[in-house]
DNA sequence: ATCTATTTGGTACTTTAGTATGAGCCTTCC
DNA sequence: GGAAGGCTCATACTAAAGTACCAAATAGAT
C-alpha cells in the first residue's frame, strides 16, 4: 500500500522533471524531439515493467496460508499442534521422539490427545482433516 | 517466445508510428510538445504493465496438478494406485477394503508393495512422498 | 500463592499396519 | 499356448499405532 503510494508519487515526480528538461532542451535545440521522445518511451516502458515485477514478487501467497487460528479454535496445544506437523511429514512415533527429544510414550499421548480434538480415528485421517483446516 | 518477438515487433513499430506522428504535429503546431510527451509516457507505462501481466498469467501453472506419468514410472499398477489415493483420504485398510469390495488381505498387499514402489516405510510417509511427487 | 492446563512419562492392553510366503485366477503379450 | 504381470485371498507373524488410566513436574493466569 505505501509503496504503491511511493511509487506513484516518484512517477508523477519523473514526469514533471521531464517535461521541464524537455521544454530547455527544446528551447536551447541541442536534442532532437525524437531522441527525447524515445528516451521518454523506453524510460516508462521500463517503469511499468519495474512496476510489473514488483507486484509478481508479492503474488507468490495465494495458494494457501496456515491458519493459526483455526489451531486455537480446536483447542490444539503448542506441542500437539508440533507433533502434528510431524505425523504429516511421514514420522513415526519413535522417529518424532527422537526429533522432540521425549519419550515415544509422550508422543503417544500428544498423538492420541490430537486425534480426538481434530475428531480423526487414525493419523492418517487427521493429517487430511489438518490440510482441509488449512492448518499444516 | 514467439509472443515476445510479436509484442517487441508491434513495439517497434509503435515506436515509429509516434515519431511521425510527432513530426507531424509538431510541424503543423497543433499539438503542444508536453501533451505529445504525456501521452508517449502514459502509453508505454500502460504496455510495460500490459507486458507485465501477461508474464503474470503464463505463471499460474505451479499450482499441482496430477502426474500420471509419475505414476507409470514408479511401476504402480492400477490397483494400487487406487488403493493409494484411498490411503491418503485418511481410511483404514479395513474401510478401503469395504469401499473397493474386496478383502483387508488384498488391501494390505496392495499397500505393501505401493510402499515398496514408493520407497516409504508407513503409509504415512506414502502420503508425503506422492504429495511432493504430484501424484495424488 | 493457588489453581489450571500443559508437558512429560509410565504400564498394560487392544487394534491396525505391515511383512513374508504361497497360491489360484485372469488378461495380455509374444 | 506358455510366460508375465496383475488381482485376489489366506495364514502367520512382527511391528507400530492407539486407548485407558495414572501421576508428577512445570508454567501461566488470577
Amino acid at each position: 500500500m505505501k509503496k504503491t503510494v511511493l511509487v506513484f508519487g516518484l512517477l508523477i515526480l519523473a514526469l514533471l522533471l521531464l517535461f521541464q528538461f524537455s521544454k530547455y532542451t527544446l528551447i536551447s535545440g541541442d536534442l532532437q524531439i525524437e531522441y527525447i521522445m524515445a528516451f521518454v518511451a523506453l524510460a516508462f516502458l521500463g517503469i511499468g515493467l519495474f512496476i510489473n515485477k514488483r507486484t509478481q514478487k508479492q503474488r507468490p501467497l495465494p495458494n494457501r496460508e496456515i491458519d493459526l487460528n483455526k489451531v486455537e479454535e480446536l483447542g490444539l496445544s503448542k506441542r500437539e499442534y508440533e507433533v502434528l506437523k510431524e505425523v504429516a511429514l511421514g514420522l513415526s512415533n519413535q522417529e518424532i521422539a527422537g526429533k522432540l527429544f521425549v519419550s515415544e510414550s509422550t508422543i503417544k499421548t500428544h498423538v492420541s490427545n490430537l486425534l480426538v480434538k481434530l475428531n480423526a480415528k487414525r493419523r492418517t485421517q487427521a493429517i487430511q482433516i489438518s490440510k482441509n483446516l488449512n492448518i499444516i
